[in-house]
DNA sequence: TTGAAAGCGTTACCAG
DNA sequence: CTGGTAACGCTTTCAA
């Protein structure tokens, strides 16, 4: 049998609660009785007060919970939320919070029974694709959260860390088209829920399933339309899955037409490496050359010359933690936008003679 | 006010254990009657039995801890230990378990309350450096643990998941020793509690503070022993942490001597690479070339070309979670050393001329 | 199939 | 500074 509170109590001669107040709030007692009993503890074997009965007693848990709807095991595998995760830690440590990981089965019933039993104070929403499930389940359980995925239904008193996706697409799809790339395809992932891969027919970006998508490829067709060429034009190809596996497979014969795109513009530097692994697989290599972007700027992107858009990753998930941490006064505070930059390196360059 | 399951055993004229059932227990009520349940707590906004009470009562809690005995936010960073943590949380999903990852404050007193107020079922405890304080903690309250380290006073019944350090350290040891070379310096974190970085005099092996760092030392001193270099003979170098920053200043000036090393035997892959950043950053570059060798294998020391010693760290982090989750009915079963391999690459070579 | 009663181990309030 | 008392929200016999 563990000992308890009670047990020490007893062995003192004391309260339950000075045995408690002599843990939880030194200040109520003498120092002299305080040794007492936690010297009485240790001759016992007494652990200290039971986490769980205190988090029930107390109304808190003391951790945060980080959800990926993704695979949680596919999260450790993906760089930027590898990076994510080190800013929400860093933010975790420096308020001894800890960080309960949440997996999600695949069935959704399951998944929502996943969130409804973390035992948390709250959750950092690393968004990957469709959420609002799971923001339904926290906002039933009365939980604050920070997500990091532009809700176009976003209430004003939401917390939330992001970048302008749309902004930050335009950017880099302007550097392809001021380099005069004008048959260019735009490669994301799952962007309808159940399409196959490879290229897509999509009537307008609204049809897009994922926020981040949504905003990205709204920003990619900004770009071009400004030097007219229409979203009709642009061919859009989704990837099953965030990998570079993923990605080589989806535009696997893409460049075997007639008129085969001079540029993708990827979602993901992931994504845009796979692009990059299909074109050196094909015979006679990537020639003509195809210029290449990404998303993100993860450390491989420099060693593979990538020309992406940077965001500040570390800082995404320090912030989505913090913003959960030590919620700001003013509701506008609790909507940050981190700044982003264009890298330019060598997998863009001007289009071809043809 | 949140609704309780009291609201809404009330709200449908039933008692709380009927409620109770018609979340855990489905099988003990009508079909009819569990949906009518549900649909009043839907009604309510009740967002299921509160986890935290729901645990108290069960006496579980469906979650792992994860420990690192350094910084968490550091774990992120070390391409080792994400791994790991791959493999723990694809068991973990598996599992439909929770990974809590603790933070541990700088002050051992604060470090032990961490550990203390963990609301696990039991502990992965990813050994860093000196975790006894952390297994004593866990050990008290009672809860099974998996460790990876070697531990010299390991009970039988002590579960771990590990590779044999001192063999596989003298294997590659062996193969910078068949390359002729002779005059080596062995690079470790933390050789000792409060050594300064740089070399660094050890009366023998048995001094060094970590398990896994005697092990290592103790397979390169084998390895070099059998062709006749003594311990006195090796250089032992210290670093402060381990990083590429703290590898290449604690071997700064390492070359300068008259007679400089010729092999730098790291740790680490992550040291392994700082040595490399040293050497690269010397006046004439690393010439005459110095053999450096690693250890773990992550996927950075393909890119450098690194010799080192691969080990399987996901499957280390899997098994370790799959031996905590479901213990092996033999003890035995709960030792486990995974495979080593030398894997050798360009960074050794040959002793040159002098 | 349902309900009453008895805790799970702790902390908070308030009187002494 | 100390000790009683009353929760915290739930699950689990066990009897009806």
């Amino acid at each position: 049998m563990k000992p308890t509170l009670q047990a020490v109590a007893d062995a003192v001669g004391v309260s339950r609660s000075t045995v408690s107040n002599a843990y939880s709030r030194p200040d109520q007692l003498s120092a002299a009785l305080r040794e007492r009993i936690l010297d009485a503890a240790r001759q016992l074997g007494y652990p200290g007060p039971n986490p769980t009965a205190r988090s029930l007693r107390r109304g808190f848990v003391g951790s945060i919970g980080v959800l990926f709807t993704s695979q949680l095991s596919y999260a450790f595998t993906d760089p930027f939320a590898v990076r994510f995760l080190t800013g929400v830690s860093a933010a975790a440590e420096r308020h001894g919070t800890s960080m309960l990981l949440v997996p999600l089965p695949p069935a959704q019933t399951d998944a929502r029974r996943a969130v409804e039993n973390a035992a948390v104070d709250g959750f950092c929403v690393y968004c990957v694709a469709d959420e609002e499930w799971a923001l339904d389940v926290i906002r039933a359980r009365g939980l604050p959260y920070v997500s990091t995925a532009p809700r176009d239904d976003a209430g004003a008193d939401e917390r939330y860390v992001g970048i302008d996706e749309r902004a930050a697409a335009r950017g880099i799809a302007a550097h392809v088209a001021g380099l005069g790339h004008r048959r260019v395809a735009l490669l994301a992932d799952a962007v309808l829920p159940d399409a196959p891969a490879g290229p897509l027919t999509l009537d307008g970006v609204h049809e897009a399933w994922h926020p981040t998508t949504r905003g990205r490829l709204t920003g990619f067709a900004d770009a071009f339309g400004e030097v007219g060429v229409d979203w009709a034009d642009l061919t859009v190809v989704n990837a099953l899955g965030n990998s570079r596996q993923a990605a080589a497979a989806a535009v696997a014969g893409l460049f075997d037409g007639p008129a085969p795109p001079t540029a993708v513009l990827a979602g993901s530097d992931v994504l845009a490496l796979g692009v990059l692994d299909a074109l050196a697989q094909r015979p006679g290599g990537a020639n003509p050359p195809v210029s290449v972007t990404g998303f993100d700027d993860i450390p491989e992107a420099a060693a593979a010359g990538l020309t992406t858009v940077r965001q500040p990753a570390e800082d995404k998930g320090r912030i989505a933690a913090e913003l959960l941490l030590d919620p700001p006064a003013d509701a506008a505070a609790g909507h940050v936008l981190l700044p982003t930059a264009l890298v330019v390196r060598a997998s863009t360059g001007p289009v071809p003679r043809s």
